[in-house]
DNA sequence: ATGTAC
């Protein structure tokens, strides 16, 4: 609907921005996230601000919004450079969602690679690591990310849903995670010398940037490949594998992308909660929307507010064994109640706004079986991993 | 969401 003029021709200083938010009236946005939409959108070069129906507030930049501008902003796209969320079927013989939490590996340690020389997972590195950055190498980190055993449930677009090779009843493995310490180096590298302040060197940004979003992608392949064969099954390569933090240069400018995953026509997993569906989508937003969707449900709660409502709330029981059925692997209390489901907006109102704005088109469901965050505490659930590393079992 | 300082 507005016109953007390609600002390298502009003659007048950056007008004022405009500020399109994709979710309906029944939608509830936190007034703090568009407060955070509006100052973006009076940064030096700003052309348009889009929110997501997930919009939240961030820590300065608003979450689920993406915003182009002739300027960059390293801090719009914030540390978690190449963050994102990639779908891997995954075929198992018996799926007994108690045994198999018990058998995800250890992904809060790194893989190493000298000690763990002999780990197949290796497999899926191509050559060099990134920015040769080794550290944190086949961990999902913390927060929102997951890792996730999940089923195709409801299809919506059969012929879609084929062309992915996905059908009711299969199985696909969720990986949501970023690029772990080495995008918040990069952002802090540039927040040292300049804040919240432009790129002072664009080109060198980008390409350590562009570093941390392959550094993400490889390691959601890694996370993938580890868990494949704990779980006594091969890796596969994603069907789908978007990143929702990152800067694209399109149309002449920079598009930020924050918790706003690509809606140029490739395939979305919009996550839902630990005890929702989450919904696959063909992402086919315009240029009012910068190209962009929704990348989950959305916080509707901070987590203090999460942390604290959620004790009075819920038990850590009911939090590790879901509505669904599913089972979630956190031996991180906090973080068991910052993450609950009732923290997060519906899933169903997310994508219907999606719907509603035509920014997207719903392919399948998938209903969690179990999401590993991080690992259990109090139980021996690596016996399993020994015993299997013991007999050679899960190597190629 | 993160590494690091408290």
């Amino acid at each position: 609907m507005s016109e953007h003029h390609s600002p390298r021709e502009s003659l007048s200083p950056s007008a004022p921005a405009t500020v399109a938010v994709f979710a309906s009236p029944t939608s509830w946005i936190e007034s703090a996230a568009l407060d955070q939409c509006r100052r973006v959108a009076a940064l030096d070069g700003m052309i348009h601000v889009a929110g997501m129906p997930d919009l939240h507030p961030g820590k300065g930049a608003p979450i689920g919004a993406a915003m182009a501008s002739t300027v960059l902003y390293p801090f719009l796209v914030g540390s978690d450079i190449g963050c994102g969320i990639a779908v891997f079927p995954i075929r198992l013989r018996r799926v007994v969602p108690e045994r198999l939490a018990a058998r995800f590996p250890d992904l809060d340690r790194a893989l190493d690679p000298e000690r763990d020389a002999d780990d197949p997972a290796w497999a899926v590195v191509p050559g060099d690591v990134p920015a040769g950055h080794l550290d944190g190498l086949g961990t999902v980190g913390r927060g929102n990310h997951f890792v996730e055993l999940a089923r195709v449930d409801t299809v919506f677009a059969p012929d879609h849903a084929q062309r992915l090779g996905l059908s009711t009843g299969d199985l696909v493995l969720v990986v949501h995670s970023g690029s772990r310490g080495l995008g918040e180096r990069i952002l802090r590298t540039h927040t040292e010398a300049h804040g919240a302040g432009p790129a002072a060197d664009p080109a060198d940004y980008l390409a350590r940037h562009d570093e941390a979003v392959r550094w993400g992608s490889l390691n959601r392949r890694l996370l993938a490949a580890r868990v494949a064969y704990a779980l006594g099954a091969e890796p596969t390569e994603p069907v789908v594998d978007q990143c929702h933090n990152l800067v694209e240069v399109r149309d002449g400018v920079y598009l930020h992308r924050k918790g706003a995953a690509p809606g140029d026509g490739r395939d979305v997993l919009v996550a839902g909660t630990r005890g929702t569906a989450s919904y696959l989508v063909a992402a086919h937003s315009g240029a009012d929307a910068n190209h962009s969707v929704a990348h989950g449900a959305g916080r509707k709660m901070s987590r203090a507010d999460a942390l604290r409502r959620g004790r009075a709330k819920h038990t850590v029981d009911e939090l590790r064994r879901t509505p669904v059925g599913s089972l979630v692997v956190c031996g991180d209390r906090q973080l068991l109640f910052e993450e609950a489901p009732t923290a997060y907006k519906r899933i169903e109102q997310v994508i219907g706004d999606l719907v509603e704005h035509r920014l997207a088109t719903p392919v399948a469901t998938t209903i969690p079986l179990v999401t590993y965050k991080t690992p259990d505490v109090g139980t021996a659930p690596r016996s399993s991993e020994r015993r299997d590393r013991r007999h050679g079992r899960g190597r190629s």
